[in-house]
RNA sequence: GCAGUAAAUCGGCUUGUCGCUUUUUGUUUUUCAAAAAGAGGAAAGUCCGGGCAACACAGAGCGCCGCACUUCCUAACGGGAAGUUGUUCGUAAGGACAAAGCAACGUAACAGAAAAUAACCGCCUUAUUCGUAAGGUAAGGGUGAAAAGGCGAGGUAAGAGCUCACCGUUUUUGUGGCGACACAAAAAGCUGUACGGCUUGCGGGUUGCAAGGCCAUGUAUACCGACGCGGUAGGGUUGCUCGCCCGAUGUCGGGGGGUAGGCCGCUUGAGUUCCGGUGCGAACCGGAAUCCAGAUAAAUGACAGGCAUUCGGAAGAAUACAAAACCCGGCUUACAGAUUUACUGCUUUU
């Protein structure tokens, strides 16, 4: 393994199946970890990919009405998320288990970069805690 | 120099680190490496028009919806260009808005005597029992969005295009213009105005790429074949019996439709850039070069530094609006700031 395969964010990783993704939402158990909020389902190692952790960003229209802002918000969430996430990967690689996880943004503003990261540092390290 | 008007263009640049999508090449079947490319003038709103696709469709009429000065441009348009007439804003350069028709049918509330076969008051004439009655009259009054061409003179019982001058209107003729129309002359006393769901002319089938087409794992399975039970269980016909008819459950194979998912549609097109020509212009014609995003829950980014611009004494702060979703032509709306050309006003100097 090199160096620069650990700071990815290919296709597999995200979350694209309308069927995860119902299941997630009607199914899935959520907690907050603002101005995160984190909605999470282990899936069984048939249905989900390659990775063992798949994701999808979200942000509100009604809090950002312009798709720029939108964009801005999903893109700090997706570098944080891609800078930080080894960690739960290889804890979840331990248990053997994949999950899939859908991280909505609850905050009225942009944030600094800063800020996001150490909050989404935050909340991964209390999904890791949360999944058995 | 300052302020403004119109048209056009641009709308940050750059280095490093870590990433994303597509394509190509190499390595090689598993992803690894390298290279190249990767948001806009409005990509936006989804308001019009067209291509494309599926479905519908003998022909004609009625209805419904949209548009409406003229000529031109265009694949088409409710768009654009150049003009016309009117209203209006601005000292000006210029800007904004409006525009078929009233022959037939219909409407004009309230107010007012009356909203179109005009007589309430007033004015005048005649009659008079002096109360009024009959008639003439649109000059004056008030109402109203709109009051019967305007204004002056003559005229008259009082008045009236009744007559005349000027202005306006309509018609005819002439000149200019492709035309809307303009100008001029002559004639007509001049049969209201505003509009409509009315009339006329032109256009319009419906739904949108989540259109539409193809492949198809798993699960269940219409139908068919083979093997097996067995012409058995069971069912139908019938009040019952006979008779007649249908006929399983299993295994394997074929097989249609089709979910998850994938592929095509999908980017070579009314394309883009440059040159030459025609035209006042929108635009068109000819030639050369070129391939320039194709994602799918949705890539085109994040962070750190440097430069530039603006604000500020400095520290420092700010750098607009807004992101493709099948593709084009428009319209509308948002937009920090910068540049160019032409023109206008003011001011200074010459």
């Amino acid at each position: 393994m090199t160096k620069n395969k650990i700071h990815t964010f290919e296709k597999s990783e995200r979350l694209s199946s309308k069927i995860v993704i119902d299941k997630l939402f009607s199914h899935g158990k959520s907690f907050t970890a603002y101005p995160f909020r984190i909605i999470y389902l282990s899936v069984p190692k048939e249905i989900s990919v390659n990775a063992p952790l798949s994701v999808l960003m979200s942000v509100s229209k009604k809090k950002f009405k312009t798709a720029v802002k939108r964009n801005r918000v999903k893109r700090l969430m997706r570098e944080t998320y891609r800078l930080n996430k080894q960690r739960l990967i290889l804890d979840l690689q331990q248990k053997e288990i994949n999950v899939a996880a859908a991280f909505i943004y609850l905050d009225q503003e942009i944030k600094e970069y800063t800020f996001m990261e150490k909050k989404m540092i935050e909340a991964l390290a209390e999904l890791s805690k949360r999944i058995k």
